[in-house]
DNA sequence: CGGTATATTGACCCAATTCAACCTGTGTGG
DNA sequence: CCACACAGGTTGAATTGGGTCAATATACCG
C-alpha cells in the first residue's frame, strides 16, 4: 500500500514477507547469508514490462510484493497469459538464458533478484535450493495443467467464476461476505481466460444479476457463498471450506 | 513392434534406449548401479489405465517404450488431456503420494519403475538426479504453457495443424515427404486439443482437401512441406528446418 | 473541463458443438 | 465364407456460445 517496500532494500531476510515460502524457504544460517549477499531489490510500476518475450534474462528473482503476469503471444497479436505470479513465486529459469514469455507487472511489483550465474553456482552446491525449486516447479506444473482444463473445456461463465473463486479464496479471511480486489484489469482477465474483454464483462454482469457475486466499485468483488460460486465454476468439490 | 521389450527386464542400463534422456541421464558408475538395483519393468497394453485420477501412486517411473496420456476431468465427464508422455518422460511426483491426473496407455507402453520412497531418498543424497529432474520439470512446464496458448487462442484448424506438426517433426527423418503414424485416436486428439471428435475429423479432412497433408490409412500422415503446415498452425517461425 | 483508458451493453455473425446418419475396417462365430 | 456386431471415423444439418463491431458509460487525471 504505502511505499515502505523500498525500505526492504537493506532489510534482513528474517523480516521478509516471503521468507518461508520462496526459494530461500529451506535455507538457513550460512546458506541464507550467501543468498542475502547476492540479492538486490528492484521495483516496477503497474503496467511496466519486466522482461520482453525472447529477451535474455540475466537474473532470477522472487516476487516479494505485487502481482505479475507471464504471457505468450502469436505473431498476429493474439495473446495468452500462461502464469500469474504472486508473492513468493519464482521468475526465471536457471540453465536457460532467454525468457520464453513476456513478464509484465500487473500491480506495482517488488522483486528480490539474484544474478543468474551466481545463483546457478549456488544451486549446484547447495541441494536445499535446488530441491525447493523443484518442489515449486512441480507445483507450478500442476497449476499450469489445471489451467489447461479451464482453457480447453470450461464455458465462459465457468471460466470467469473459476478466476473469481481463486482470487476470493486466496483473499479469504474468516469474515463474510468474502471480499477481494481484483489485481487484474478486464483485459488481463480475458488474456488469462482465453476470452475477449466483452465476454468477461458480460459474464461478470450475468453472475451479478444472478446473485452469485456483488460488485464494489470497478475492482472489488463480494461473495456471500463461495460454494455457489464454485458450483458455477464447475468445481464441485467443496474442500471443507463451508462451515 | 515385436515384444522383445520384455527382454529389457534383465538388461543393463547401457543398452536402454532412453539412457541419455531420462532422469538417469546424468548418473554414472555407482549412482547408475544404485538406480539399476531399484528398477523394475512393467508393460501395459494400449488403452489400459495405468493410474486413476486421485489414486495413490506408490512409484515413479520413466517411459521406455510407447506413449501415454495424462488427463484431468470434471465431475460431469468433460476431459482435458494435460500431457502427452513419450519415451524418456517421467511419471510421478516425488514428495506427493496421490496422482492428480489419470494416466492411460495410448499405445503399448513399457515403463522403468522405481519405488517412490527409495527414489526420494536417492534424490536427497545425489544432487545429479534432483538436478536432472528439475531440468525435465522446467521443460514440461514450458511445454504445458505453450499448450495453454494453443488451447486458449488457436482456431480448430490451427490446433489440428499444430498437433500434426508436432508429431511429424518428432518423427522427422531426412526423407521427404515426411511421414508419421499418429499415436492417438481421434478421440484422444480431441481431448488433447479441447475440441470434439467431429471437429478434429473435419479439420483433418479440410487440411487434406487443401493439399497441406495427405493420409495413408487411418493413422498415417504425410506432409510434403512442413513449413506450410506450420503456417496453418499459426507458428510462423521456421526454426531453420527448411533446406 | 476535455481527453484518454477502462468497462459495459447491444446487435449481428460465424466457428465449433450437437445430434444424427452413415461409412469402414476388423474381428467373431455360425 | 459370409453375416453380424462393434469400435473408430467421416459427413451433413441445425443450433448456439462466444466473437466482432459499434455505441455508450464511467472513471481518472492533467
Amino acid at each position: 500500500m504505502t511505499r515502505i517496500d523500498l525500505q526492504l532494500a537493506k532489510s534482513d531476510c528474517n523480516q521478509c514477507p516471503i521468507r518461508h515460502r520462496a526459494v530461500c524457504a529451506s535455507c538457513d544460517g550460512p546458506e541464507l547469508d550467501r543468498l542475502a549477499s547476492m540479492k538486490s531489490y528492484r521495483s516496477w510500476k503497474a503496467g511496466e514490462t519486466i522482461v520482453l518475450e525472447g529477451d535474455a534474462l540475466p537474473f532470477v528473482a522472487s516476487i516479494v510484493i505485487g502481482c505479475a503476469t507471464l504471457t505468450r503471444s502469436m505473431e498476429d497479436g493474439r495473446m495468452q497469459m500462461v502464469g500469474l505470479l504472486l508473492p513468493s513465486d519464482f521468475v526465471g529459469r536457471p540453465g536457460r538464458a532467454a525468457a520464453p514469455y513476456e513478464v509484465v507487472a500487473a500491480t506495482d511489483v517488488t522483486m528480490c533478484m539474484f544474478d543468474r550465474p551466481a545463483f546457478e553456482t549456488m544451486m549446484a552446491e547447495t541441494p536445499h535450493v535446488a530441491g525447493r525449486l523443484l518442489e515449486m516447479s512441480l507445483d507450478e506444473l500442476d497449476a499450469a495443467r489445471d489451467w489447461m482444463l479451464v482453457l480447453g473445456r470450461k464455458t465462459a461463465r465457468e471460466k470467469v467464476a473459476t478466476l473469481l473463486a481463486i482470487v476470493l479464496r486466496r483473499a479469504s479471511t474468516a469474515a463474510r461476505p468474502l471480499r477481494a480486489d481484483l489485481p487484474l484489469t478486464r483485459e488481463a482477465m480475458a488474456t488469462y481466460l482465453g476470452l475477449t474483454i466483452e465476454t468477461v464483462s458480460r459474464q461478470i454482469s450475468a453472475l451479478k444479476k444472478d446473485g452469485v457475486i456483488r460488485l464494489d466499485g470497478k475492482r472489488g468483488v463480494l461473495c456471500d457463498d463461495l460454494s455457489v460460486l464454485m458450483t458455477e465454476a464447475g468445481d464441485d468439490e467443496d474442500g471443507g471450506l463451508v462451515d
